[in-house]
DNA sequence: GACCAGGCACATC
DNA sequence: GATGTGCATGGT
């Protein structure tokens, strides 16, 4: 297991432990979460959800029920509310035509298959469809975000203009296919890319992955 | 006031 | 098929 993938897995987290993700308490809201954090701070997610919470919609049945104005109004802090708000609810379409609704039933299905779904539903691409896949329904898929691509162009092991599916490759390929594993690693690659050292810079000094360069 | 954040679809060349 | 643009809030 002493490829460059996995070492740079261990580094982080003996350098950051686990990070306990994905912050949310049911896979519903997961999947909702999914789709507002495109482009967009996860503390600007986290009030449109109290938002969904507070007015009771937070539920496949209540969310389909809840007008999209209305909706949009509710997620207004997460950006982009407009659009949001229809991707909500084209992915609420696909729940109920696909799967009456029912998240467990959506568990059943076969990873592939779903993961081919979701990616034609308007709105989700390979990132939100592979949280959902990960970190909603526990289906062991390596997400890529541009945290993932900016941290391993930086650090050379990738061009920079590596597209999503041969990243993903390299990380499947080098790991345990371990859900955990998976969990634990892309949210420690956001964790890295979160510190200001590798925002603005080619190279840090601080960065744990500095000897790896 | 500029820049950024856990993308994606669509227009245009 | 590559490249550009709209979508938008809240923190630094």
């Amino acid at each position: 297991m002493a490829n460059p993938i996995s070492l740079i897995y261990e580094e982080l987290y003996r350098h950051f432990g686990a990070q306990h993700w994905w912050p949310a308490k049911t896979r519903f809201e997961v999947m909702v979460g999914a789709i507002l954090t495109q482009n967009t701070n996860w503390s600007n997610v986290e009030r449109a959800i109290n938002n969904l919470k507070k007015n009771k919609s937070l539920g496949p049945h209540k969310l389909r029920r809840l007008p999209r104005q209305k909706l949009a109004r509710l997620i207004k802090s997460a950006g982009y509310y407009n659009i949001k708000a229809k991707r909500l609810k084209e992915f609420l379409k696909f729940l109920f035509e696909s799967y009456q609704g029912n998240i467990k039933k959506m568990c059943l299905a076969d990873t592939q298959e779903l993961r081919r779904q979701l990616l034609s539903v308007n709105g989700i691409g390979p990132e939100t469809a592979d949280s959902m896949l990960l970190y909603a329904l526990d289906k062991p898929v390596f997400v890529v975000d541009s945290y993932t691509k900016r941290i391993l162009s930086r650090h050379r092991f990738i061009r920079d203009d590596e597209d999503y599916e041969t990243i993903q490759n390299l990380f499947m390929q080098s790991l345990k296919k371990d859900i955990k594993i998976f969990n634990e690693f892309h949210a420690l690659l956001v964790r890295l890319g979160k510190d200001a050292c590798l925002k603005n810079k080619p190279r840090c000094d601080i960065c744990p992955l500095r000897k790896m360069r």
